[in-house]
Parts: structure tokens; C-alpha cells; sequence
DNA sequence: ATCTTATACTACAACCATGTAGTATTTATC
DNA sequence: GATAAATACTACATGGTTGTAGTATAAGAT
């Protein structure tokens, strides 16, 4: 599917979150937990607090928590924030303008497909991803 | 679905092309009808020709033709001749390593749209792609 | 107030996809 | 053989994503 590596390591960091939603995290115990880039880690809490999932404490004994409930957080809404999700729901072939009456090659193969992709990001919540005792983050 | 630029462009060409599969087609013409850039199509057509799918004719009333029947070239072959196809699909989030017994958070909801994906891309071919008269390259 | 430990910000580097420019090569026609 | 019309090749430019480095700022603990 290819998302974004940015993207990927928001749905992975607000999965590992997820699991104690009310605990504050810091970005030491994250990277450590999801072995990412420190730095990388850190612009990207910013942005996540920046768009309101997350917010942020500062100063000693600060970290991230979550700003709206999990059940609330739609895989969309995560990946819209670090990356413009028109890219994954847009005509296949890259046309803006594709249609039933006037359709890309794949436009008709596609269309299923892509619905199921759009149904996907669109109805799962943090809180429905299932955490298993082998999964991984 | 965000296939590369690339990619897309050698959907749209070679589906074009497949409307009359035994014309030979020049890249002036390709580029006036599906209004791309004229130098990058090139390179393109020189790839595709490296990939076995187009064969190239030089010289003076040159071109391009199908080296293969287009009933013959699925999409994946089109896609994995310009880009590794593997991003497309592998884990959903980067992980090199994803099963049921160790899944990632998205694992499970995920693979039914994963296998439709994989399974359009395998089984669709370049003549099965529908001509209609309204349709866009 | 000062220290410590967090996040926030800014600049830069590396890499890849995309696109542009110019030259070289090939081959049918004359 | 010379010309014309096509593809092939090589180098460079641009922009976005990813990642790194260093500094600034915030706020609890003492």
C-alpha cells in the first residue's frame, strides 16, 4: 500500500499508545519500544500534538498523552495529519478528474478496491486495532 | 492507491498502445494524446523495452510495438518493470517481517484489502482493460 | 532561583523520483 | 554516401521525504 514511513511510525506510535491510553509517554520510551530514529520520533510527536491528537507536557516528568480518545481516532485522521490523504483515495492513474462517464483505463477494475481501501481508513478507530499478545509495534 | 508517476504513466501508455496492439506508435504521437513530458516518456519507453514488454524500432519511421500480447502483460508486470512492486505488497506498516502469528497492529483488518490489491494487480491483463468511447489516457 | 529533564525549533545533509538538456546512435529513404 | 527521423545515452536540475545536529524553550523538583 505504501504509505509513508511518517506515516507508518504515527500509526505505530498511536497503536503502542493506545494500549494505556491515559499514561503519559516520553519519546525515550517510545524509541526505545518501536526502535525508530530519535530525532525523526520527535518532530513527529510535535506534529501529532500540532494536530491534535496528542498533547504534550513539558519540562520534567513530560511526555504525550492522548488529546482525544482513542475510539475517536480514525487511521485517517492519523495518516491526514502527516501526509495529505488525497493521494490514496485520488483516481488510480492520477487523473484529477475520473469518473463513471468518463473513466481512466482501470477506473472500472479499480473502483471496488479502492472502496474497500476508503472504508478501511475511514471506519477504524485506534481503539478497534486488536492488541494480541505476539503483535508487534 | 498512490502508484509512482512513473507507473502510471506506463498504464496509461501501454493501454493506449493495446487499443490498436499491432500499430507501431512513435513517442510525438503517445506524447500529443496522453500530454506528457516528451524527454521522460522516452526514458520510459526505453525501460519498457529493456523490460521486455515493448520492443523499439530506430531509425527513420521507427517506434514502438508490443514484443508481447497485450492478453499476455498483466499490471504487475507493467508496475514491476518501472518500480519494485514488493512496497505494494508487503506489511501495510513497513515491517519486514508480518504473519498471523506475529502480526502488526493493522495485520489482521488489513490483509482481506491486501489480497484484493494483490489480486487485481496479478490477474488483470493490458486487453482486459475496458475501451469505451469516453474513456481518458 | 537554579538545576534537570523534558519538548520545540531551525538548519542542514542524503537520497530518490521526477523532469530537462544536449549529444550520440541507428536506419530507411533518396 | 548524405539526409532525415527516429530511439539511446549521459549529465544535470529540482523537489519532497527522511534523517541528523545543535540550540532554544518550558516547567517540575529542589
Amino acid at each position: 500500500m505504501n504509505l509513508s514511513n511518517t506515516a507508518q511510525y504515527a500509526i505505530r506510535v498511536l497503536s503502542y499508545m493506545a494500549v494505556n491510553e491515559s499514561v503519559i509517554y516520553t519519546t525515550s520510551e517510545i524509541v526505545s519500544k518501536l526502535n525508530l530514529s530519535d530525532k525523526y520520533l520527535k518532530r513527529l510527536m510535535t506534529n501529532l500534538s500540532k494536530a491534535g491528537l496528542i498533547s504534550s507536557i513539558q519540562g520534567r516528568y513530560g511526555g504525550y498523552k492522548f488529546q482525544k480518545s482513542p475510539d475517536t481516532i480514525f487511521l485517517i485522521d492519523i495518516i491526514g495529519s502527516v501526509e495529505n490523504f488525497e493521494k490514496y483515495e485520488g483516481c488510480v492513474l492520477g487523473f484529477s478528474m475520473c469518473s463513471d462517464e468518463n473513466p481512466c483505463a482501470l477506473h472500472h477494475k479499480w473502483e471496488h478496491v479502492q472502496s474497500e481501501i476508503s472504508d478501511l481508513f475511514h471506519s477504524v478507530t485506534l481503539s478497534q486495532i486488536q492488541t494480541e499478545p505476539n503483535m508487534k509495534f
